[in-house]
DNA sequence: TACCTTTTATGTTTTAAAACACAAAGTTAC
DNA sequence: GTAACTTTGTGTTTTAAAACATAAAAGGTA
C-alpha cells in the first residue's frame, strides 16, 4: 500500500515539484511519508488544531469547511487527488482556520511540515510551487466572496455544480458527476439552507437543465448553467 | 521625494526583507523603484489587467475591491503604508483579480515583478516573506467568506468597524478611527447596501457604541461592537 | 421483517435586507 | 453666491431567502 502510494506521489502532477531533490532529500521524504485512511465524513483534522503536517490526498475526494454561526457550515475548498492541503495555517503560523473531512472513503499521506520548510530552504522550485498554489487558491478565495454574496440562490448553485464538474469531472457517459454529494454539502457550498438546495435543484430539472437520481446529477445544459452561474 | 521613499521602504517593515540583499541587488532595486503619486479615488490598477508590478503603498491608504454582480462592490483588503500589494496576480499567473484604487491621496512605490521573481530566486528570505503573506491573505479571505454570508447585517457592520480600528488604528485621542470613508465604502466593506450602513450606523449611535460626525467615527464601546460581531 | 434514523421533498409563514422614494445636508463648479 | 451634484438620512414597500412544518423515501440495523 504505502509503495503504491508513494509511487503515485512520485509520478503524477507533483514529481515536477519532488524530483529536483537529490537521493538523500528523496530518502528522508519516503522515510517521513505516513499513510493515513479515512472513513466517509470522517474528519482529517479540525479548525484550532495546531497544523504540523502537509496532507497529500491520493486516492478519494476531501472537503475543507468551516463551521460558522448557528451551526451553518461553509464548505471553502474541495481537494481531489493528488491535491496537497493543510499547509497554509503552518505558513501562517496560525491554527488551522478551516476543518478537513473526507467526503468518501480516502487515502491521504503526511509529511511533517519541518521538513517540508527544510526542503523549501533547499528547493527553489518547491517555494515557487506553494507561491503559486497559495496565489490561484487567494484569487479563488477572493472570487468566492462575491460569488457568495452577490449572486442569488439559482446563481450560486448553478455555480457550484459548474465547480464540481470543472474540479471533479464527469464519468463515462460525459454528463453524471463524479462525485455524489449530500444535498446538505450542496447547501453549504453554496452559502443556503438544505431546503433551497433542494427546491431550486428541483427547479433545474423542471427546466431540463439537470436530471437527478439520488446523488447521481447529470448536467444536460452545461451552457445555460453558466449563464444562470454568471447573470443571476 | 523619491529619497525620501526609498529611505522609507529601506528602513521600516521591510527591512528585514530587503537587508539580505547584496550591495549590487540594492543597486538594482534602487533603479528599478518608481515612485507615483495618486489622488483621491484613483484607481491604480483594474481587474482584468496584466500585473507587472509590485506595488508599495508608502502613504495614503488603498482599498482593493471586486466589482460584482448589478453595479455592487465588494471591498476585500484595505492597505495601509507600508504594505506591499498587487503581486499575487503574477504569481498567480493569472490577470488581475480585482482592482485597487487609492482611499485618499497615496503614495506608491513600484518594482517589476520580473525583478521581484529574480530577487526571490536568490533570497530564501524573500521567497518567506510572500509565502506567509499569501498564506496570511488566505486565512483572511476564508474568514471573511464565513463572516460576510452568515452574520446579520449589524454583525457584519460591527466587524468592519473592528477591522478598520485594529488596521489604521486611531487619532489621538484613542476613539476616533484614522479613516474617514464614505457610507458607500463602508457598505462595500460589508456587504450592505448604503441606505442599510446608513441606517445600522444610526443604530449604533443611537445605542452609544459610537459617535459619528460626518465621516469621523469615534469608536465608544469596542467590547460590544466586538460581541455584536461575534454573535450577530 | 419491522423499526428507527437520516435524507429528500414540498407547502406555508416569517423575516431580514433590498429596493424604492424622497428630503435634507454637504460639496463642487461656475 | 447660486446652481448642480453628491452624500447622508429616513420612511415605506417589496422580495428573496430563511424558518417552520410535515411527509414521503431511502438507508441502516436489530
Amino acid at each position: 500500500m504505502i509503495k503504491k502510494a508513494l509511487e503515485k506521489v512520485m509520478s503524477e502532477d507533483m514529481s515536477e515539484i519532488w524530483t529536483v531533490l537529490n537521493n538523500e532529500e528523496k530518502r528522508r521524504i519516503i522515510d517521513a511519508f505516513v499513510i493515513h485512511n479515512f472513513k466517509k465524513n470522517q474528519m482529517i483534522y479540525a479548525e484550532g488544531e495546531e497544523p504540523e503536517y502537509l496532507w497529500c490526498l491520493l486516492q478519494g475526494k476531501v472537503k475543507k469547511f468551516k463551521d460558522g454561526v448557528g451551526g451553518r457550515v461553509q464548505i471553502l475548498r474541495l481537494i481531489r487527488s493528488v491535491q496537497y492541503f493543510g499547509y497554509r495555517a503552518y505558513f501562517a503560523n496560525e491554527r488551522y482556520n478551516s476543518s478537513a473531512a473526507a467526503f468518501e472513503p480516502s487515502t491521504v499521506g503526511t509529511l511533517p511540515m519541518t521538513l517540508v520548510k527544510d526542503m523549501i530552504n533547499n528547493n527553489r522550485k518547491l517555494a515557487w510551487f506553494f507561491i503559486h498554489e497559495l496565489s490561484r487558491n487567494l484569487g479563488g478565495s477572493d472570487t468566492k466572496i462575491v460569488n457568495l454574496t452577490q449572486k442569488h440562490i439559482r446563481g450560486r448553485l448553478a455555480e457550484a455544480l459548474i465547480v464540481l464538474s470543472d474540479h471533479y469531472g464527469f464519468e463515462d457517459d460525459n454528463m453524471t458527476l463524479k462525485i455524489y454529494m449530500a444535498r446538505e454539502d450542496l447547501a453549504n457550498l453554496s452559502n443556503m439552507t438544505t431546503s433551497n438546495a433542494i427546491r431550486t435543484l428541483s427547479g433545474f430539472v423542471a427546466e431540463k437543465l439537470i436530471t437527478v437520481d439520488g446523488r447521481r446529477i447529470r448536467i444536460l445544459d452545461e451552457p445555460q448553467l453558466r449563464k444562470i452561474s454568471k447573470y443571476g
